[in-house]
DNA sequence: TCAAATAAGATAGCTTTACTATCAATTCAT
DNA sequence: ATGAATTGATAGTAAAGCTATCTTATTTGA
């Protein structure tokens, strides 16, 4: 049988919505690889849209402006990223298993959710969440994009990840700002690891492990009675 | 007796060094406030040069360019911390103690370290590192930057915490992504409570001393035995 | 103390970014 | 086949992000 996972997204995002069109999914498409590989500051729509063979005014058309574009991509990824915890988690008894699940899941190893959705590179937005992401709401307006409901989909996967922990471990006071701590370390880690190594404890064979091995340390450590 | 505190910053964050003028100091006070008012991104050398009644074409003979100037502030200030940090763990012996000034610290509350050195706006400066600090790093020329060592404060101030760290518990095998993640949630938290805070616990009274209480439990919970 | 060096002011100008506007060409839907 | 919507093509504007130059102050050091 034939099927997709359909991410609905908030229609605040966009003018036009790209997944309507050919065009629409080429920006979202070529977006992604263009921010991944030159990084989201010099990224410009200009050259996306010379990237794509089409012209800036068309872009436009879709987006207001290149930070939207941003928090599309980003919002897509935490809804994805929802959809992966909730498929992942699925049918598990042991709530000790779910929250080893969540981990594996944000750092996207050994995940065995479908494929790739509607060509999506994930490795690609994976590098750009770990890069880029916190750029969507480290701005002035903040609060202006939140009354949008434009950070919706991080909160809820906040949300779902914090509902796991009160599972494990009922009356746990810190159960939101332990997933949103967990979600932030696991990507600035990574990002550390990467091009800031002395600021963490994997260096060596199998740093992802290690890091992995961290989180687990970390989340599993404050949620001991 | 008259004393100040002095902080040196590395040479190459710099063209002119602005601490060896009126004009220099000028552009760093009235920088931290420009850049805490309107934001990193709105900030430009024009409006800059404006506000003091200076010249676009003056400050670039002191900074490259914004982003500079930016690390020259980020900088300066955890170099302040790394000072206030080695100031009040002073003289402890109790090292469970030491990690919770250090906490403090990070959070800026009854810290009594010598008064504001220099004019400096220290609750400007706190609230700029709160929001446009990992601006500082998260670019396409990390890799560059820290081959420059623009990053050595970070990477001080997160040794100093992670040796306190191991003082406390030697052998512990995490220190340093113990200590930069503190640092990273400190902040990040601390930015969540203010402008979105459902991805927190810290709704109600004392805000503070809730973030307060979570990082005392983050740090001391995983490294318990 | 006087010349030389240095810093700052003033003005100009250039390229790129971030848009907005317009109109023609194409495709698409009924 | 006609009208509506989408895209292409081209232009243009304001601001950002610089660089250059020339002049005027100010320092400094011989």
């Amino acid at each position: 049988m034939e099927y997709s996972v359909q991410v609905r997204m908030n229609e605040k995002l966009f003018l036009r919505d790209p997944e309507q069109s050919e065009l629409g999914r080429r920006i979202i498409r070529q977006g992604i690889l263009l921010i991944d590989e030159i990084g989201f500051e010099e990224t410009t729509f200009r050259k996306l849209a010379d990237r794509m063979g089409t012209k800036e005014a068309s872009i436009y058309r879709y987006f207001e402006n290149k930070h939207r574009l941003l928090l599309y991509l980003i919002d897509w990824y935490w809804q994805w990223l929802d959809f992966q915890v909730m498929f992942e988690t699925n049918n598990l008894t042991d709530n000790h298993e779910k929250l080893e699940r969540v981990l594996r899941v944000l750092l996207q190893t050994n995940v065995s959710t479908p494929a790739t959705p509607d060509d999506i590179d994930l490795v690609a937005l994976h590098n750009i969440v770990i890069c880029e992401a916190s750029k969507a709401y480290l701005t002035r307006h903040v609060t202006e994009d939140n009354s949008q409901q434009l950070f919706k989909p991080y909160k809820d996967l906040t949300a779902r990840i914090a509902a796991l922990i009160l599972e494990y471990r009922p009356n746990y006071p810190y159960a939101r700002s332990q997933a949103s701590s967990i979600i932030e370390t696991a990507h600035y880690q990574s990002f550390f690891m990467r091009y800031l190594p002395s600021l963490t404890d994997f260096g060596g064979g199998d740093a992802d492990a290690s890091l992995l091995e961290f989180l687990r340390h970390l989340l599993f450590a404050t949620l001991e009675i």
